[in-house]
Formats: C-alpha cells, structure tokens, sequence
DNA sequence: CTGTTAGCGCATTCAG
DNA sequence: CTGAATGCGCTAACAG
C-alpha cells in the first residue's frame, strides 16, 4: 500500500491543499514545508501520477509509434525524441508496429485509450486516414520522417526528393549512365526518394531499364536480394543508388558475398549514416539526415499543438541533406 | 472533450453500472447490449485508461527501462519484450538510461510515479541498491541480460561466464596461445564474460599479458580503439575474444581499416549476432544468446509476479548460448 | 498562506 | 440483470 496524501495529513496535521500545493511547487511557509519533507521520506511517498492526470486531465506522457523498433535508424531517432521529451518534463510510451499497418491502429487505439498528450508517429502506413481518431480525440499528432499522403498533419523530415536527385546526380556528374536504384515504393519516404532518382535521370536523360529499379519494403533483405540479382544482371549497372539504411546494409552485404567491391566493380551512393556505417571500407558515399534536428524540431512542434489546442494549420517541415563525401564512386570520365 | 461513460449513460437511458459491466466483459441484455454499442459508436467513447487504473489500481502498463536504446542489442530486445508484452494486454513504457546510473534512478522514479504494473530492467549500474524503492514501492521488477551483485531479484539471461569460457577454448583449441579480449568491466556481463576468458585461459596454462586485456564500457568505441592498440602490438595476439555486441562491431572497423584480414591475420570470435554481423565477410565465429527466449521468460516471470505478490524468492534463470560456426578461426597447428 | 469542498471517470459494493 | 451510492488519490476553486 504506497502511501497517499492523505496518510501526509495525518502525519503532519496539515491540509490536503497545502500539501498539493507543496507538491505542485507552490509557496508553503518553511516550517511546513520541513513537515511535510519530513512526512515524505518517512512514508515514501510517491504522488499518484494516475490520480494527478485524472483532474489535470494530463498525463504528461507522450506516446511515440514507430514502424519498427528494430530499425537502427528508429533506434537512434527514438534516442533523440526521448532525450528531448524528458528535458521537456514528459515520459515516453513507445509502441513498436511491426511494420504492420493493423498493429499500427491498434497502437493509436491504445495510446488514445492511455490518454496521452500527444503522439509522435514514424508511420509504417502510407494512408493516415486511421489517425483521424487522434484528431477527433483532440490529441495532437507530429509525423517524423515519412509523411502520409491523404491527411494533413505537421510534419518533420528531410526533402527526400532533393536528397535523392542530388545522390543520382552525383552519379551522373561522374559519367555514370547505368544506374540503379534499390529504394522502398511501400513508404512516404521511400516513394519520394524513388521520385528524385527518377528525375535525376529523366533530367539527364538517361534510360531507366526496368530491372534497375529494384523495390520493396524497407528492410534488410531488400537490400540483400535486390543487389544479389542486380550483380547477375547480364548488363550490370555501374552504380546503384541505395534508398535506406537498412538497404545499404543488405547491399553491401549482398556485394561483399559476391566478392566483389566498390568503387572498382560498382559504385554506391546509401542512405542515413549510423555507427555501422563505419565499419565498411572503403567509405561509402552517404545522404545523411540531421536526426537530432529532426527530432528536437518535432517535440517543439508537438509541445506547442499541446500547449496551444488551435487549429492552427498544419505544418510540413523538411530539412535539407548532407552528402557525405566517400571512396565508393568512381569516375567514369576517359 | 472525448465522451465519458456518463454520456452513454443520458444517450441509453441506461445506467453507469449497467454500462462498466459491458465494458469489463459482463453479462448485459442483449438489447442493452446493442443500445450501449450503439452510443459507444456514435459517441466515439473510449475507455478513460486513467481512471479505470484510479480505481483498480493497476495501469496495464509495465516499465522498461534499457540502458541504451541506441544499442542494437537493446533494440532488438525491446522488440521481442514489446511484443510479447502486448500478448499479454499489456502497454510498454521504455525509458532510455543514457548508460547513465543518474538517469537510471530516476527512471525508476518515473516509472513509480507513473504507477506502472512491473518494471523490466537491462540495467546500465552493477549495483542495484536503487532498485529498492520498486520492492517497497511493491513493483515487482525483473532484471534482463545483466544482474546487479548486490541485491536479489529475479533475472532471465545467459551463463555469460560458459559462454565466454566455450569461446575462448575454441581459440585454444586451435592452438593459440596469444588471445586477447576486449570485453566491459563495467557491467554486470561483461564483467562474467572476462572471468570466463580467464578461466579458460588459466585452465589452459596460457599466460595473459595485460596488454592483451581490454576493458572499457560495452560500446562500439571501446572496439575499435582497443583492437586499434592491439594491432600496433609488436607482439600482437593471434586471436581475439570480443565480449559484446557493439564491440564486436568496433573491432571489425579497426582491422578492416588496418587493412588486415581475418582469418589470416588475425582469428576472431565476437558475440551476440543481429542481423549486421552478416554483412561482414568471411563469417564470424559468434557467440549467439537465445534472445526472444529470454524476453518471453522474463514477460512470464514478471506476469507471475504482479499476478501473485508473494513473496517467493528471487529466481535466476540462465540459458545457455550457442557458438556459431564462422570462418574466423584459423588454426594454428602444424 | 491555509483549509474546505467538489469533483475528474470509472469500478464496485449492495439492494432491488 | 440492473440501479444508486461510494470512493480511488489528487487538484482546483473558493473562502478564511
């Protein structure tokens, strides 16, 4: 039986109020303050965070979904967001949606039903129309790194497009002309990335062949499968443009196991520059995301729909890349 | 303002315990049934989780609380404990530690406060004396992947202590004689690992030359800065035993940037295989712990423990881990 | 600055 | 099977 306020009246002799009012940070005169500081550590007490969101109608928790809590890349942004909400005095209810679109609704349904303040989303789906129940429950919703197409909400990531135009480009200024792409045509993000190769290449008009676009979901294996059967293409691309980190990593996989290597047989622009990145030589070429901004920037976002429930249009903010210099290119240039 | 039970209540006519009762699984009549789904569709009414928990004084929710959530040991753990979790019908509450004690003890605090059902610990300190205030919070806690020295409470992991001693007889096996480690001294596992490559070593007769013991925390710097040294050794070990993850990964970084090759330069065995360590080629002798295992039985233990607070004693429950065969060994015999 | 009084939304007695 | 009343632990008025 944890102790409650009550059992610190009786203890001290003071009333119910003053002793919120202690709790909650107000001005109490010294020496009940001593009482009641006193009373706490000997009943260990604890405040009911349950019974305060009940009549604060708060529960200062804010419920982050992600497609897939195995993901590096979710790894690290989930690192990001909990830092700055716990700076921002709130908890984290994170629900893993395995890359399952029903799991995903039912999460919402879940965290609607703990009565959290808001909801961060890394959606698996490409349709948000399941969030409607958010909005209708009046709980604000942020979107972090893939958008979803058919519902306005606030947004924060990269510009996918540009990010991508640029990588091929950067193909292309190196004369490649047979270029690749293994990239996600599941989610937001990975559609758009798909876009800017397209028209990275239309641009420069260079032919796409249909067996160079090779796509999926998001995921390791895509990565690793795709550029196992690019590699046995009879006419091998020179260069193939990775749309994920997952991906680059099945693909690096899938070309070390051929044994061949970059930038000499093939060369590689990935995607999202986390630790094991690193541990590839020779160094990959890398659009990398600015994670920690993206992050910050949804939690203020989100902090400020919380705070301030108008109906305030919704806001898509996108950050741009870096491209991040490496050996993994090479120049076809005579 | 999301509908109470109240409100169904002036839309049925009927009354709030009637209503709770179809809420909770009773036996309503079927005409009251359909009118109180009715309202309940209409209304868009979902259960107050909050208040529910007010008054049957339990959330649903169990705190995790992970040292780092960054690591991808931890993420995949995360992923098997959610998962099995919400089997159970029950939300997961994750809080990052940072690897740091600081915030770990006040994730307790949080989580206390946040009255979760269970708390499920990979603890970041070696000493678990913090964890006191969940037993007389009376939260039963259960201790995942690294036990505490100092206190007794349930724990669900590996024998780290075989297992490290299993692989570094491999390496002896195959006549070395030079092994080094880099392994933490800071947690609880890694602690038991390193007394395993001394047990093995000292069974053996096989000298250990300080230098070839690499302590630091469990993390990816650690290897690749302690493989670094060993390299630049000018008597470099002819195999090495990496205790972690992370580690592993760093080590791979290092040799692969000293330009040498496993495993004729060097012979490896590493630990823990998520799906990176199959980028690497040629394959790595690993150590493999029975991950979803362990997360399902702590799930289990920990089920028991809120459902029956009794005061039955602490269990440790060891599994065994499984060497995996890889190409890093070679074998120095004539 | 302190005390009194009402609920927050729900589950749970106990009658009927 | 249903309804009225009570309280979970806490905060928010208001009055003193």
């Amino acid at each position: 039986m944890p102790a409650t306020i009550r059992d610190i009246r009786n203890r001290t002799g003071l009333s119910l109020a003053t002793i919120s009012k202690y709790l909650n940070g107000g001005n109490v005169l010294p020496k009940n303050k001593e009482l009641i500081e006193e009373a706490i550590a000997e009943l260990h007490y604890e405040v009911n965070e349950i019974a305060r969101g009940l009549v604060t109608n708060q529960t200062k928790i804010v419920g982050v979904m992600v497609y897939d809590i195995e993901s590096f890349f979710a790894g690290s942004m989930l690192h990001y967001i909990g830092h700055e909400l716990r700076k921002q005095g709130y908890g984290t209810l994170i629900c893993d949606s395995y890359n399952n679109e029903e799991v995903e609704e039912q999460n919402l349904k879940f965290l609607l039903g703990k009565k959290v303040d808001g909801i961060l989303i890394l959606p698996v789906s490409l349709s948000g129309s399941f969030m409607e129940q958010a909005r209708s429950a009046d709980v604000p919703v942020v979107l972090i790194d893939r958008a979803v197409k058919d519902m306005e909400f606030d947004f924060v990531g990269i510009d996918n497009h540009m990010a991508a135009f640029r990588a091929v480009n950067l193909l292309i200024e190196n004369h490649h002309r047979r270029i690749a792409v293994i990239a996600s045509d599941v989610e937001y993000s990975g559609i758009e990335r798909l876009a800017g190769y397209l028209h990275a290449m239309e641009a420069a008009g260079l032919e796409i062949l249909p067996c160079y676009k090779r796509l999926g979901r998001h995921s390791f294996e895509l990565g690793y499968e795709q550029m196992k059967e690019l590699l046995a293409l009879s006419e091998r691309p020179t260069a193939v443009f990775l749309g994920n980190y997952e991906t680059t990593l099945g693909a690096i996989m899938a070309v070390n196991e051929a044994g061949l290597s970059w930038p000499e047989d093939l060369s590689i622009v990935g995607f999202d520059d986390l630790i094991v990145s690193r541990v590839v030589r020779p160094k990959i070429w890398m659009v990398v995301q600015p994670m920690e901004a993206i992050c910050t920037k949804a939690v203020e976002l989100l902090m400020n729909r919380i705070r301030h429930k108008g109906e305030e249009p919704a806001v898509k903010i996108n950050y741009g890349a870096i491209i991040r210099e490496g050996d993994s290119i090479r120049s076809l240039a005579e």
